[in-house]
RNA sequence: UGGGUUAUGGUGUAACGGUAGCACAACAGAUUUUGAUUCUGUUUGUCUAGGUUCGAACCCUGGUAACCCAACCA
């Protein structure tokens, strides 16, 4: 029985025009600006572009909307094509906007020619001033009513390199009264004498946002051009281009950008995290960059099933971030190895067992029979957590207390007899007596407990930094409050620790990925060497029982 | 005082004039050598006021709210 899952609002309308065969396979592209690194934003519209063509026959581009120089790196480019990869998806073709640059120039001579463009020399703030206001219509410059000769001669000049930055520019001429502002004469190129990443020195003006991206999409002969809100009142423009032109007809559509609760996500706001160094780097696993979440450990199946739950439409959203939590933990429940870590070690002595004497016990190392075993040592002297002990124990309490008895994990059932402390009252150690006949998995003993705890032995243990990150901010809309977004900044988005692992983990390489038994999924950080071994948290793992005290105490 | 877009549980998304469904979250219970996982169940919703209709989340009219638009950024 295959469940019926509703179609989107795009998903919908490309059924039709495959339908009424309109289209017999569809284009589409993803086209970011090389500027910046790729956030979780940019996921979502990578998943959903790219889903598209998987769902339908046709193809997806990655064009790099490269029309502002100035801005521009190619160190960008190679982090795109980087996280688009990773998030494993496959372009057809790379494509640069810049690759169109005659063929713009082209279009914009035959807008001059059909008297529907002209050369401007009004400064910024002239043309800012005729343009009017959403309220009041603009008016017309001076230079609108130029012929169609000296617009051509200018052009040619502007492009020769006859001017400076900012004295000309050519525009549309279309209507300074019209309610939609961006139809009041828009600017189509601008000169900026400034080295292009690409294409060097050869231009000294370029296009506009407006007359590059439809362009391209015309070009590429992309069928749904899928981009966000703000961009509705572009779509009057962009056909207009198209029609005048007479080019092959795209379509925009749009859809609302994803947000996410606890976090921001303009590339404006994450760049000010990273130059007031609130955070490490854009790769700062707090940060919600692809490059981020990959160095925390977030799988691409996980982004990917993320983005399909949350579905697609046009209206505001503020997503939980526990969704994404959630599509992280089944993915991770399904392929993380296991392995036991104390992350706040408290010494367990066990008074009945042997001085110096090593077990080899045998653990489970994954979800299922599969994953195999691995093996253990197991001593007198172990650590465990320290919040596995409870001097006066809580009620329905399942672990260590005086007189309490608890199964260490894969090994043995023990009763906590006493504790010592320091002199501040501080718990510096517990003594056991062990059941030797309870064994795990030849237990028969007859004892029956509620908790099971991991656990290292003392002898045995490698140590490891291991950095816990918790959200990055307090609120869950940092951008929506008042004054500044970064006032909500948590102060504990990090805590660091030394904690004892168990020795096998000493293998882990750079693609594995770990539950710490009890505490939550790891994987080994960029950084990590041999002689220091610094593993992330991923994310915690679902806690019941600290859920369950937390309204207690409210 | 203009134009555009959107309103469905706490969150996200379906229902295309005919039983308001699904997922996350929350809560309760069962299983569990991870208080995890798994399984079962519960709570919570159509912005508002009218109208059309046998029947309205959906169609019509009037309100209300939120977001976007006046960069030589994309």
């Amino acid at each position: 029985m295959s469940e019926e899952k509703s179609l989107n609002f795009l998903e919908e309308i490309i059924e039709t025009d495959l339908a009424g065969r309109k289209y017999d396979s569809i284009v589409t592209r993803f086209p970011p600006e090389p500027n910046g690194y790729l956030h979780m934003g940019h996921a979502t519209s990578i998943c959903l572009n790219f889903g598209l063509t998987k769902k339908y026959p046709g193809y997806t581009n990655l064009r790099f909307d490269d029309t502002n120089p100035v801005t521009e790196d190619t160190e960008f480019v190679e982090s795109i094509k980087e996280d688009i990869k990773w998030l494993g998806f496959e372009w057809k073709h790379e494509l640069y906007a810049s690759d169109y640059f005659d063929t713009m120039y082209e279009y914009a001579v035959t807008l001059i020619n059909k008297g529907l463009a002209y050369v401007e020399d009004a400064t910024a703030e002239e043309i800012a001033k005729l343009k009017g206001t959403p309220t009041e219509p603009g008016k017309n410059s001076a230079a609108r009513s130029r012929l169609v000769a000296e617009n051509l001669d200018l052009f040619t000049r502007m492009k020769n390199g006859e001017f400076a930055d900012g004295t000309k520019t050519l525009r549309a001429k279309i209507d300074m009264a019209h309610t939609n502002m961006l139809m009041r004469d828009p600017l189509i190129y601008r000169i900026k004498h400034a080295h292009h990443h690409r294409t060097g020195n050869k231009w000294c003006i370029y296009p506009m946002y407006d007359f590059a991206h439809g362009q391209s999409d015309s070009i590429e002969n992309i069928t749904h051009s899928i981009c966000t809100l703000e961009f509705i009142p572009h779509r009057e423009l962009y056909n207009w281009f198209i029609d005048k032109l007479e080019i092959y007809p795209s379509h925009q559509y749009e859809f609302a950008r994803r947000n996410l609760s606890y976090t921001v996500m303009s590339k404006r706001k994450l760049k000010q995290l990273v130059e007031e160094k609130h955070v490490a780097g854009w790769d700062d696993p707090r940060m919600p960059t692809i490059s981020g979440m990959r160095r925390r450990g977030f799988t691409p199946q996980s982004i990917r099933t993320f983005c399909d739950k949350v579905g697609i439409a046009k209206r505001e959203n503020i997503i939980d971030f526990s969704l994404l939590e959630f599509c992280l933990r089944e993915d991770l429940n399904n392929t993380a190895l296991r392995a036991m870590a104390v992350l706040d070690p408290l010494k367990l002595i066990i008074s009945n067992y042997e001085n110096g004497k090593t077990e080899e016990l045998q653990s489970e190392n994954g979800p299922d029979e599969a994953y195999g075993t691995r093996t253990i040592p197991f001593s007198k002297e172990l650590w465990i957590e320290r919040e596995d002990f409870m001097e006066v124990p809580a009620k329905k309490w399942f672990r260590f207390a005086p007189g309490a008895s608890v199964r260490l994990k894969s090994a043995y059932i023990l009763r906590c007899d006493t504790f010592d402390k320091d002199e501040n009252g501080k718990v510096t150690a517990i003594h056991c007596t062990y059941f030797p006949e309870s064994k795990s998995g030849s237990d028969t003993s007859g004892i029956a407990v509620k908790g099971t705890i991991h656990w290292v032995s003392a002898a045995h243990a490698a140590t490891a930094q291991v950095n816990m990150y918790d959200r990055l901010f307090k609120v869950e809309n940092p951008s929506s409050e008042d004054g500044d977004f970064k006032d909500y900044i948590n102060p504990d988005s990090l805590h660091v620790v030394q904690a004892y692992i168990e020795p096998s983990l000493l293998k882990a390489t750079p693609t594995d990925r770990f539950q710490f038994l009890r505490k939550g999924y790891f994987c080994l950080d960029k950084e990590s060497t041999p002689e220091h071994i610094i593993f992330n948290r991923t994310v915690t793992l679902k806690d019941a029982w600290m859920a369950g005290k937390k309204n207690t105490n409210e």
